[in-house]
Parts: structure tokens; sequence; C-alpha cells
DNA sequence: GAAAATGTTATCAT
DNA sequence: TATGATAACATTTT
């Protein structure tokens, strides 16, 4: 830590879930993981992993993260277009990823950060649900168009989070994640823990078609 | 009060 | 060596 000491914020930048704070010859990197929190000009009772000071007086905590130095620039280190709430956001690029991999299933390419950096678990089963796809179809099986809105509700429900979240009525917007019914058929969601992470899925089986390969 | 979960990464197997 | 499964971490919500 004595390294940070009397350095000059150079840049507060964001790709995805990373947190970035750029110094000179090095940036820190946080990532509050699932339960990591932080707190501008208070504290909170347990310890800090990171407590920045700064001269003028503002106070920057971050708790229960990871905490991480990155010694290039971050530039080199970091692909912007992949982050789907960059000005630099490049939805071709995502496309063309998703078609290198065809086989891949629809749940864990939304949770691809090297694809759509910034996407989570809720964000993945509310996008699903909202362009009408099963988490378990196959990629390269989706209609150009569907792929297409696959790409752009991805960013578009992600600033709608952020709105959402800002405003503290997230939760109660939730589509399909964390509910019982689907919306548009009043049939009961189905639940698994779908993909290469087993993460949890809420998903309506009448109205979210499942495409597949022909073999 | 137990169990599950907004996520990633280290480690061990294959 | 690359890929894949599992464990580990840590805090809030259900």
């Amino acid at each position: 830590m004595a390294r940070i000491q009397g350095q000059h914020i150079k840049s507060i930048r964001t790709w995805g879930k990373h947190f970035l704070i750029e110094l000179s010859g090095f940036s820190i990197r946080i990532h509050l993981l699932m339960f990591g929190s932080y707190r501008i000009n208070e504290r909170r009772e347990s310890p800090a992993r990171l407590s920045l000071q700064c001269s003028d007086h503002t106070e920057l905590n971050f708790y229960a993260c990871s905490v991480k130095f990155i010694e290039a620039e971050l530039d080199d280190v970091y692909d912007w277009s992949s982050d789907v709430m960059s000005d630099q956001w490049n939805p071709a690029a995502a496309r063309k990823k998703l078609r290198s991999s065809p086989q891949k299933l629809a749940c864990d390419a939304l949770l691809d950060q090297d694809i759509f950096s910034g996407v989570g678990n809720i964000i993945k089963n509310e996008v699903l649900f909202r362009v009408r796809v099963h988490p378990l179809s196959e990629i390269g099986a989706l209609p150009a168009i569907k792929l297409r809105s696959l790409v752009d509700e991805a960013r578009q429900y992600s600033f709608q989070f952020l709105e959402l979240k800002k405003a503290f009525v997230l939760r109660q917007h939730w589509l399909a994640h964390n509910k019982r019914t689907c919306p548009r058929c009043n049939i009961p969601y189905k639940r698994a823990h779908l993909g290469a992470t087993l993460r949890r899925s809420f998903f309506c089986e009448k109205c979210q078609k499942k495409y597949l390969l022909q073999i």
C-alpha cells in the first residue's frame, strides 16, 4: 500500500465490473465481487480493504472487495469496446465474437466478460426474458435478427439497470429474476442452475424459445 | 438460523 | 499445456 502514498490520481475508469484508479506507472483495480461495497466520505463498521484520503478531503472506502495492482497501461490491458456501457461499446464486435462460438449457450454467452463486460446474472436473466430466448439456446442457432436484439438488449437493459438501481427500485422491476410467474404467460417460471458456471436461471418455457443447431 | 446468492480466481484433475 | 471441475472467499437476503 505504501506505493500509493502521495500519488496523483490520473483518472478513474471502469471496465464492466472493474473499478480502476489510474496512478502514474500503475493502477488499482477494485472488484466488488458478490458482496463488496463502497462509501464516499462515509465509513462502515467493518474494516476497509482500501481507504483513500485525497488532498481535496474526499475519502473513498472499499469493503469486502478484491484489490489488485495493474502494472501495465490500462489501454494495453482492457478492450473498452467490450464494455456494454462504454461509449466505445462495439455491438458488431460482440456479434462477431458470438458467431465464432456457435455451440456456446446463450446463458454462458451473456456472462462472458470478454463479450459482454459488465453483464451479470441478473442482467442475463432479464435480457433473455426480454428477447424471448431460452437460456439453453445455442448461439449459432439464433437467427441474425435475434442475435442482434440480444446484443442490443444487453446494453439497453444495463443502462436501465443502473437507473433503477440508483432509484432503489431495481428489484421491483424484475420481470424474470427471482420471480415465480411469467408476466406474459401467467405460468410458473422454470428455475435451474445452468451453463458452465451453474448460475441461477429463471425462464419461461412457453415464451422463451430454445434455438438449437441442426445435427 | 440455515441456505442461497448480484462473481471471480486459485488450485487441483484430467 | 490447455481445459474443466471444484473450492474458496465474504456478506446480505430469503
